[in-house]
DNA sequence: TGTCTGTTATACATATAATATAACAGTTAC
DNA sequence: GTAACTGTTATATTATATGTATAACAGACA
């Protein structure tokens, strides 16, 4: 797996796995169909525990991202990954606000602050040209 | 005060704090120089213990936002809020990396994130006028 | 002398994060 | 049929984060 971990990040631990996962499905890394690690796999690949891997899990699952199949395994949602709704939008722009906000103080232009969204973007895109 | 906390949310009083008087200096509500507030007087208006104004001040502080004069008060820093540097901009697509790799997982656009963060912006600005 | 600052120190309750074991109930392969 | 594999559940423990409650200190100031 192309799975990489910070301990010395504040960020939880089975947050930084989720968001690896995520980013490894809109890079298409990942595909719909495609099978994960069991727990068990992935916990001793990583050097964590079995109940980290499986919070990320439960959690990508109620999200929409992935099926568990009780004693088969896990995959990437086959159907995709739910479109946007309008709560998404409204969690979206919770999680920016604060952050223009303090690029706004510390004198970030706003088309300084869209050039560096754009950046990303264009790092995902190339991620998919592996 | 402006400062509006929702004691329902999974944010920490304290990060909802810093948010505020950061929105609050975005959009000019706030000005160089101004006081804000003491400790006390402020967690008795929004019903919250003093150590927690205490800890939102003191990392406001710790991030250049403003300065603590030991026996005056608070004020918004009269030289204004540090620049960006290149460890913000690291920091700052930190936060945004998981973002974005979620809304392209659902299906928006890269103009429609940018028309978001765009909204935010203008919100902002809006907000300058009173 | 009070009253106001921020600061510091303790203590306490609760919640979250992460780990460690253990066991259970199905599936699948040998 | 047994062994190895799934996710799941349950318990327990440790550490850290969050928030509150008091209390006291030292300096400023009217």
């Amino acid at each position: 797996m192309f799975i990489q971990l910070d301990f010395e990040s504040k960020k939880p631990i089975y947050t930084q796995l989720k968001h690896e996962i995520i980013a490894g499905i809109a890079r298409k890394d990942l595909s719909a169909g495609e099978a994960l690690p069991s727990v068990r796999s992935l916990a001793a690949d990583l050097g964590i525990n079995l109940h980290t891997v499986n919070k990320a899990y439960q959690q990508l699952k109620q999200e929409g991202f992935i099926l568990i199949h009780r004693q088969k395994g896990v995959v990437i949602h086959p159907d995709g990954v739910p479109e946007a709704g309008e709560d998404y939008y409204a969690e979206l722009k919770e999680t920016l606000r604060p952050s223009i906000a303090e690029s706004i103080c510390r004198g970030l232009s706003e088309e300084e602050y869209l050039s560096i969204c754009q950046d990303i973007f264009k790092g995902f895109k190339e991620g998919e040209k592996k």
